[in-house]
DNA sequence: TTTAGTGCAAAATGTTTGCACCTCT
DNA sequence: AGAGGTGCAAACATTTTGCACTAAA
C-alpha cells in the first residue's frame, strides 16, 4: 500500500526507474526535463492537469515548456506508467499508474476526488461484456457525489 | 421500450412537444432551426457529435450554423431532454434523454456504442457511496471492449 | 558526431461569444 | 415594437506540430 495520494520518495524512485527502463528499451534518452516531470507526477496527488504539472516543474526549471510536458506524459502513457483521465471539465488529468486498477468518486460540492475499487462490480462488468461476446479492454467508472454535510469530509483514499 | 436506436416518429414528436413546453415555460421562442435540430437529435442513434448533427440539419436548411446547434443543445441539456457525454475522443456527444438511465459499452475495434443497464451494479454503487457518507448525484460507467471476431457483431441495444 | 529532445511560436481542434441583422410573439 | 434568436467571424482553451537549436549517447 505504498502508492496513495502524496507520493513518497520510494514511489518517485520506483517510477523513475521504470521510466528509465522503458526509455532504454525504446532507445530513447533520459533527460533532465523528463526526470523532473516524472518526479513531479510521482509526487502529485494523482489527478494533476498538465497545467498544474507544468507549473510545478517550472519551479525547478523555469525554461521547461508545455510541449515537453505533453510529450513526456504521452510517453508515460505509452509506457503504461501513467493513466490519462478525462473528467467533465475539458482538460485531461494524469495519474501515475499505481499497480492496481481503481475508479473515481468525485465530490461535486468540494471538487475532491476519491478513489475506490470494488471486486464485485469488476466481476459484474466482465460478465456483462462476455455475455455479449466481447472482451473487456478497459473501463471507466465515475461516481459523482454530493456531501450533505457543509464541511466536506476530506478523508483520503479508498 | 419506444426509445432505442433509430428514433421513431413518436419519439420525435414526443421530444418536440416536451421541448416546446420547456421553451414556453421559460418565455423562449420556438424557431424553425430549433425544431430541425431537435428532430435530428430525436432521430439519431443517440450518440451524435455536434458535427454530425450539424451536417444532418444542414441537409434540411443549409444556412444553419454551428453556433445555433451548440446553443440549442445547451438548452436541451438544461431542459433535461438531452444528455451530454464525453467519450475519450475529445468531442462531446449528445443523446435524447430516454427516460431510464443507462451506461455505455464502446467497441474500440469498430467504434460502435452499445447501451447497457445492470441493476446489481447500480445497487453496489449506491452502497459504496452511502458507506462513505455521500449522496450519489450522477455517474458514468463506460466499458471499452474489443470484438475478437473480425466482423464485429452489430447487435443493437441493451 | 549523430540522432533524439527541447522551446518556442504557429497550427489544429472543439467550443463559446460579440455583434449586426432577423424573426417570433 | 421589442425581446430573443441567428449566422458569421473572431475569440478561447486545450493539445499538437514544425523548425531551428541543444544535448544525450
Amino acid at each position: 500500500m505504498s502508492s496513495s495520494l502524496p507520493g513518497s520518495d520510494a514511489d518517485v524512485s520506483d517510477l523513475l526507474h521504470r521510466f528509465r527502463d522503458f526509455l532504454g528499451q525504446q532507445r530513447l534518452r533520459s533527460t533532465r526535463q523528463r526526470e523532473l516531470i516524472v518526479e513531479a507526477l510521482a509526487r502529485s496527488t494523482g489527478h494533476v492537469s498538465v497545467e498544474e504539472l507544468h507549473r510545478e516543474v517550472r519551479t525547478r526549471d523555469s525554461s521547461i515548456g508545455y510541449a515537453t510536458v505533453y510529450r513526456t506524459l504521452k510517453l508515460l502513457v505509452e509506457a503504461r506508467l501513467a493513466a490519462i483521465r478525462h473528467f467533465g471539465d475539458g482538460q485531461a488529468r494524469f495519474e501515475p499508474r499505481q499497480g492496481a486498477h481503481h475508479d473515481h468518486m468525485i465530490c461535486d460540492t468540494c471538487g475532491h476526488i476519491f478513489e475506490f475499487h470494488d471486486e464485485e462490480i469488476e466481476r459484474l462488468q466482465e460478465k456483462l461484456v462476455r455475455e455479449r461476446g466481447f472482451e473487456l479492454s478497459n473501463h471507466r467508472h465515475e461516481l459523482h457525489v454530493k456531501c450533505l454535510d457543509p464541511n466536506c469530509p476530506r478523508r483520503s483514499g479508498a
